[in-house]
DNA sequence: ATATTAATTTTACGCGCGTAAAAAAATAAT
DNA sequence: ATTATTTTTTTACGCGCGTAAAATTAATAT
């Protein structure tokens, strides 16, 4: 940061510090690995004469970079942009340099993606799955080449380890505390979920409402693509047209569809919520950034972004430092958010 | 994709084609640069023996990459993810390297992501500033190394071009509108905020009021960072608390102050709507991809995402190869999206 | 103080490619 | 067909750094 004359490269850099360029590599690449005097020498020299190696010349020759690639499915969805946002913050913290993609919803994208992330010799890889549309054996080739810890959405036996939530437990949970509150619930998803979660959520209804004694109730409405709100919207309308809903109280698989749920009910005049003249109760799952403010307010179940984004960086490190442990998956409880929806 | 061996680098692949390698790497720096018999056998070798060149050896001793930085200030926020994804493509489409970074509401962030991003020696950055809390002197100095292209929020006088949105003529088309259908409207906004398009927008409000011939109602609320929802919904029930609305008509800055405002209705009781038991209209501008599925649906004015994202991409493309006219500002006009909400 | 050992630094080489300048080939003009 | 001109290809060199092996220095033990 001065007057002193530029620096053009780390020869002269090692040259203006007194050391040779080597040991001042070393210090780039750990600054523990030299010694403390070495260490402040060019710590000084640094404020001094403000220097940065070249990127690209460092990685060329390095057989593992600190490139870390965060690849989610859908970015516009404001649930996987937070969630990257603290994977992104995580991999900081570790020293790694993440980069951020997002597949858009298509399978194609994601593998595109993922092949022009070999080029950069990442150090490993945090995905989240498309999910069912997923191309599975261009993802496992990379697998083989890249550690990569998957997370929100499993694809089994793939990659080094998986760090989710208990999708299962989610809609236990939240099964639960309908039945105990009002009318138990039918259950609200899309025939073909293109998230795999999806399926563990009808399953937690589906073993909930068996434990407590009750008929279970699956509506599985038509549509494709990312477009939840939407699908959720006019799968509403639909089943508004053919009879209504088999319940009073309806459980979506996700906050998105719930959502929709919600702008339906506006649309035919369906007052939602939990007083006494609201007719039908809707809740949703994810704690979608947007689910408090919704009209009603959506009741709903919180995914533990921060342990997931934490944990799911924490095995990576152990993946890229050579660690060759089988597959193994981790899944966060999901907590109960009470709001006027249901 | 084949059983042939392995190509390690350039000069073995430009063997394996029979040429030499510097018009290999012609070849990939730009394919029209060689003669059509000559693609054609690279091309033709690049199927058998499926090669790439090594990027860091690449971008190394380039004077210029193919690198694009797309810089946001909040990601999390699907109105920001979505142009993104817009940019994002067209930048593709143009040939370059894109990544996305976020600054995630913080000014320090911002400026971080620059620095690190001049390391990328990227060709060109498109960059959606934070806005008033952006430290100008520094991204100015960024922008005499890297060609810049603001858009969506300007800063005056700084980078190459700003393409954005006409925000006067948003607020402008909206008071008009809802002065045509109802009550004139208060203006609500932030006391202090983040972005320098609310200043715009305030104004355009004021000219079509006096235009018009009616008393302009401008309603400043507290709140700080970029939790827009909550700041709304807050700042509604402030006003609530205070005497209400000065209009029964309420045009909001942006959509996310809207929906905020929606929640504190709801949570009030206050029916809001055009129909004849809503005692309320709320407008918002920006149309965000949520603002259809509010509960009502919002009424706001539509942003031109994919023309200003086109338009982005091409001026930043002229601006790479040398152009050096003046600081130029284009800005695209809004559409009315008509709701229930107003 | 000297020998031994461990930690650190330096020497020396090569990575994979860009690119100017020289050579060759293709094209156009006469 | 021959020459002039343009395009394409090749020769030759260097970019900025990583890293193994050698040399040096520091720390420890005697």
């Amino acid at each position: 940061m001065s007057n002193s004359p530029k620096i053009r490269n780390m020869e002269e850099f090692a040259s203006v510090s007194g050391l040779s360029r080597p040991t001042v590599s070393k210090y780039f690449n750990d600054p523990d690995s030299v010694r403390a005097s070495t260490r402040a020498r060019i710590e000084q020299a640094l404020e001094e004469y403000d220097y940065t190696p070249n990127i690209y010349a460092m990685n060329q020759n390095r057989k593992l970079t600190k490139n870390v690639g965060i690849l989610v499915p859908y970015l516009a969805d404001p649930f996987f942009a937070e969630i990257a946002r603290n994977v992104e913050q995580r991999c900081i913290d570790a020293g790694f340099r993440p980069t951020l993609y997002s597949s858009h919803g298509d399978p194609n994208l994601e593998v595109e993606i993922l092949e022009s992330l070999r080029s950069l010799k990442p150090a490993g890889v945090l995905m989240a799955p498309l999910g069912r549309s997923s191309i599975r054996g261009e993802i496992e080739k990379f697998c083989n080449y890249v550690p990569t810890v998957l997370f929100d959405s499993n694809i089994p036996d793939l990659g080094f380890a998986f760090v989710g939530s208990n999708n299962t437990q989610f809609s236990m949970l939240m099964a639960e505390y309908l039945c105990r509150t009002g009318e138990p619930p039918c259950f609200f998803e899309m025939q073909f979920p293109s998230n795999p979660n999806a399926n563990k959520r009808r399953q937690g209804y589906l073993d909930a409402m068996e434990r407590l004694g009750h008929e279970p109730k699956v509506i599985k409405i038509e549509g494709d693509g990312w477009a939840f709100e939407e699908i959720g919207r006019l799968g509403a309308h639909k089943v508004f047209e053919t009879g209504g809903f088999p319940s009073s109280t309806v459980l979506c698989s996700n906050d998105r569809l719930a959502i929709g749920v919600l702008t339906a009910c506006w649309e035919k005049g369906v007052r939602v919520g939990i007083d006494s003249n609201a007719s039908i109760r809707v809740a949703g799952q994810d704690d979608h950034p947007l689910a408090r403010y919704t009209c009603p307010p959506l009741t709903t179940i919180a995914q533990e972004y921060e342990a997931i984004s934490s944990y799911a960086v924490e095995v990576l490190a152990k993946a890229v430092e050579g660690e060759k442990k089988p597959h193994k998956s981790k899944l966060f409880e999901g907590k109960l958010i009470m709001r006027d929806s249901a």
